[in-house]
RNA sequence: GGGCGGGUAGCUCAGGGGGAGAGCACUGCCUUCACACGGCAGGGGUCGGAGGUUCAAAUCCUCUCCCGCCUACCA
């Protein structure tokens, strides 16, 4: 024994990298197109090419890994798409600020050459993500990895905008729309981020023509007064009804204003009164629709005031603000200041104030393609996990607005629309056209915006499969087994992939979607580099290895709940992980020879202390399998875990060892095969979790081969399930912990041996404990065993601590060895801790209407407990007062 | 304004109508031939607050107070 020279700590760094790179190279996570039969499969969601794995990625595709590795052993035949996103804005705004450093400008470069020098940046160092994921071990299909602008998806993208196009559910116009003055580019309501920040509340007197009264209203941004083009009050409104139709002369400017009437004022809101400005606020474009108002732009896409800001123009626009409002108070305007809390929506990219701004912009209707969205929810074809989510779902997809998808930047697919110079022709084509479908010109020029980045990613189920072509690919794994995501991209992402699917696929995208918690900071914060509170993945991975981590990880993925993640948790999985190492090298020399000796169907011949942890294990393997699909993966990690560290290293294998030693003969033989079966059983288990460590052990049993990457994975065999093993084991578990209890409390050596007798409570339950009374000496550190038998008279030892297990008496014989004090104080606390148990249980009992009303079940149960409480009771209460009397003797 | 989730041991979190759980931290003993990243034995909580339903409430209902997130055209 002994051969293997393995580390006495669990040293992950190089184990990792021998075994990816085993797997990659022997393509191990391969899918096969070709195969048909149970097909299992994932798209990755894709990160950005800028990105660099963080906590959300780690989290993401830990999860992934488990279910794709778990159906992988299982037999399925398994596809993880894997890919990156080329994240227009981010990405565009990443080389931007490289080119700053060189003091340029995307202009100076000009839009090919710009463009050029991303798809450079984007080879150079857009894999680095990549190989972080499988730092994380992630099992993905490495050479069908795809990327959002790669020739392929480019094909779809523009395949899907000409036929929504020519179906006429993508068209261009005129919209107010949330405008990003430093990204220069027109954002989807979704990549706007809302906060509440400190402002004020104007009020500003504006005098009505031809009377002696004015209007006050009340506004958050005065600057904005210089595009008003009218002034709203509600018809209702008593104060303000005999106004309407009259016009409000605009301070400072002059321009006439017309007083409507519309029902969207608030009359209980600041003055009632409302400046409507409809260039540069999203109610006011809608009130200047529907009363058919003027528009007058006031800023420029960079938030300066343009020509119609009078001599304000050319300032910025808080400088403006600042401008305004100093000189509406000099000229008696201002007619009030108050503190007031503003809704300011940030770029969530660059988190620069957004300004509603009108401009030419495509859209898609989303109005048909959500209803089928929706649909395809509430019919069960999609299932949302946690099903809370779906509520949400259903929200956005009833109150959806058209998706504005046009971006003026240059990073992104190129909008496959051409105006004809010549006759204003506009077409939408798949391929670039060469002259006018009209007027036959030539003189075409290609739309300069590009697309939404999210509009490439929302079709990236099927176009990652070879989509508009039909594709074996497609045809074995779309639609795909899951989709596994946080619930801040659920409307980005999933509800877009699931109108696309719907409408190019006639399919939905995915048949469930499990919706994860999002990693937070100690302080429930979400983890971000501008508030510097991440903990770095990688760091975590150097630290405590890539399994503790993933471990961690899943032990956290509780439903519904955010993860905030803590160092020393981490800490706490990497010491498991160094327990199951530990467990391996204790148990693999053992090994050796183990294999086909002993049959592990033949139960009869197990001992008991075998047949336990034999149905523990089928147990365990049930709760897994249980928790894996459901989605539930914090319970079995917890199972794991606990049978792991507290079942089979405390207890099989330390019981383990007094059949192993007794070497050569057929107990040791026996004992060998099954803690090579559980030790296998449970790498396998494991591997989904934990897969280099799992992956290390397990090919080191002898006879196991080269991998347990594809299975199988353990299945429950029913015929090991064993109650009865199960409660006699916990009679003898009871039994050694009490007399490791009575000697830890007495403060007696732990070295030392302790003499037992023990008066059970029945015969069987006297054969039980002398048929292992060798466990119950080695692990309880017991001398000599006496069992009285059940039906003699029995006179418990003259000095001796007494502990209770079940019905069953235990006694330490502690003649002249410790102070009765001492035991008399044990009980007393012991006595005291079941009195209160007791009399809770007795006092139930006594409750007519719990006997009448509770379920049969509910009152046995607490019967039993009555019983077992009793026993106990009596038994100690028995020993305390014989511990009394010698004393005071 | 609307919606969702959460407030359980010092910390991080499970549980979700009938005996309050885990990990870490803490206390005591132990360097026993797999593991001190360990072993054994312990201590610790009126389950945010108030009502209600029930034989029985941490768990269900109502109200309430905090915290977080999403969403919204009260400027």
């Amino acid at each position: 024994m002994g051969g293997d020279q393995l580390p006495k700590a669990y040293e992950p760094a190089e184990i990792e990298a021998k075994w990816y790179n085993f797997w990659e190279s022997q393509k191990l996570f391969r899918a096969e197109e070709d195969r048909t039969g149970k097909e299992y499969s994932i798209v990755i969601p894709p990160p950005n090419v800028t990105g660099s794995l963080h906590m959300g990625h780690a989290l993401n595709n830990t999860l992934q890994d488990i279910l794709i590795r778990y159906h992988r052993m299982n037999g399925y035949n398994t596809l993880w798409m894997p890919g990156t996103d080329h994240a227009g804005i981010a990405t565009q705004n990443v080389v931007e600020k490289q080119l700053a450093l060189e003091g340029k400008t995307r202009e100076d470069l000009g839009r090919e050459q710009f463009i050029e020098r991303v798809w450079q940046w984007k080879e150079h160092s857009g894999g680095v993500i990549i190989n972080q994921l499988k730092r994380l071990g992630c099992s993905c299909d490495w050479d069908r990895e795809r990327f959002t602008m790669d020739q392929g998806l480019s094909r779809a993208v523009r395949e899907v905008f000409v036929r929504l196009y020519e179906e006429g559910l993508i068209y261009k116009g005129d919209y107010i729309v949330n405008w990003c003055p430093r990204c220069h580019t027109a954002l989807s309501d979704l990549e706007v981020e809302h906060e509440d920040s400190d402002g004020f509340l104007w009020h500003i007197r504006y005098p009505v023509e031809d009377s002696g009264e004015s209007l006050v209203v009340a506004t958050t941004r005065p600057e904005t007064m210089l595009g008003d083009t009218a002034v709203a009050v509600n018809p209702e409104d008593q104060r303000y009804r005999h106004l309407i139709g009259k016009n409000a002369i605009l301070p400072l400017v002059g321009r006439k204003l017309i007083i409507i009437g519309d029902p969207i004022v608030a009359m209980d809101f600041g003055t009632g009164a409302l400046k409507v400005t409809p260039s540069h606020d999203m109610t006011d474009f809608e009130l200047s629709r529907r009363h058919n108002l003027d528009r007058v732009t006031i800023m420029d896409t960079s938030g300066r005031i343009n020509d119609n800001g009078i001599h304000f123009s050319g300032m910025d626009r808080y400088e403006c603000r600042r401008a305004i409002v100093e000189e509406l108070d000099q000229k008696g305007f201002l007619a009030g200041i108050e503190k007031y809390k503003v809704g300011l929506g940030r770029c969530y990219r660059c988190k620069d104030v957004v300004e509603p701004l009108i401009s030419k912009q495509w859209f898609v209707k989303v109005e048909p393609l959500a209803k089928k969205a929706l649909e395809a929810v509430e019919t069960g074809k999609t299932r949302i996990v946690p099903e809370s989510w779906t509520k949400t779902y259903y929200e956005w997809m009833r109150n959806i607005r058209d998706w504005c998808v046009s971006r003026q930047i240059w990073w992104g697919h190129r909008i496959p629309a051409w105006t004809c110079e010549d006759c204003g022709e506009v077409i939408v084509a798949r391929e670039t056209p060469s002259q006018c479908t009209t007027c036959n010109g030539s003189r075409l020029v290609q739309e300069t915006d590009v697309l939404d980045t999210w509009f490439s990613s929302a079709l990236w189920p099927f176009s990652t499969m070879g989509w508009p072509d039909s594709t074996r690919l497609l045809q074995t794994f779309y639609p795909t087994s899951c989709l596994v995501t946080g619930f801040d991209i659920l409307f980005f992402w999933v509800a877009r992939m699931m109108m696309m699917g719907l409408k190019f696929r006639d399919d939905v995208p995915f048949r469930e979607v499990y919706i994860h918690a999002l990693v937070r900071d100690e302080e429930g914060k979400k983890m971000s580099k501008s508030l510097g509170n991440v903990i770095d993945p990688l760091m975590v991975m150097d630290k405590y290895g890539t399994d503790a981590f993933r471990f961690t990880l899943a032990a956290l993925a509780a439903q519904g709940r955010d993860i905030r993640l803590s160092e020393s948790r981490i800490e706490g999985y990497r010491n498991f992980m160094n327990k199951l190492w530990n467990a391996a090298r204790f148990a693999l020399p053992y090994l050796e020879n183990s294999q086909g000796k002993t049959s592990l169907d033949s139960q009869t011949a197990f001992s008991l202390e075998e047949r336990w942890i034999l149905s523990r294990l089928n147990r365990t393997i049930g709760e897994v399998h249980d928790a894996i699909t459901s989605y539930r993966f914090n319970d079995a990690a917890q199972a794991l875990y606990h049978f792991a560290w507290h079942e089979f290293c405390d207890w099989y294998i330390e019981q383990a060892k007094i059949p192993l030693n007794a070497s050569g003969s057929p107990e040791a033989a026996r004992a060998a095969a099954v803690l090579r079966h559980v030790l296998d059983s449970l790498m396998r288990m494991l591997h989904p979790f934990i897969p280099f460590i799992t992956e290390e052990i397990a090919t080191k049993i002898p006879s196991n081969g080269h991998t347990i990457i594809r299975g199988p994975y353990p299945v429950v065999n029913e015929s090991l399930l064993d109650s009865e093993a199960e409660r006699e084991m916990n009679v003898l578990m009871g039994l050694i912990s009490s007399v490791r209890n009575i000697r830890a409390e007495m403060n007696l050596a732990p070295g030392k041996p302790l003499d037992v007798v023990v008066f059970p409570s029945s015969p069987e339950e006297g054969e039980l404990v002398l048929g292992s009374c060798l466990m119950v000496r080695s692990l309880g550190k017991v001398g000599d065993l006496t069992v009285h038998p059940h039906d003699t008279d029995r006179e418990p030892p003259r000095m001796a601590a007494t502990a209770v297990v079940g019905d069953m008496r235990v006694f330490v014989p502690l003649e002249g060895v410790v102070d009765p004090d001492a035991e008399i104080s044990r009980l007393e606390k012991e006595l005291s801790k079941i009195e209160k148990e007791y009399d809770a249980v007795r006092r139930k009992l006594a409750n007519d209407a719990f006997l009448s009303k509770a379920k049969p079940e509910a009152v046995q149960k607490q019967r039993d407990r009555e019983a077992e409480l009793a026993a106990k009771l009596s038994g100690l209460g028995e020993g305390l007062t014989k511990m009394r009397s010698l004393k005071s003797a």
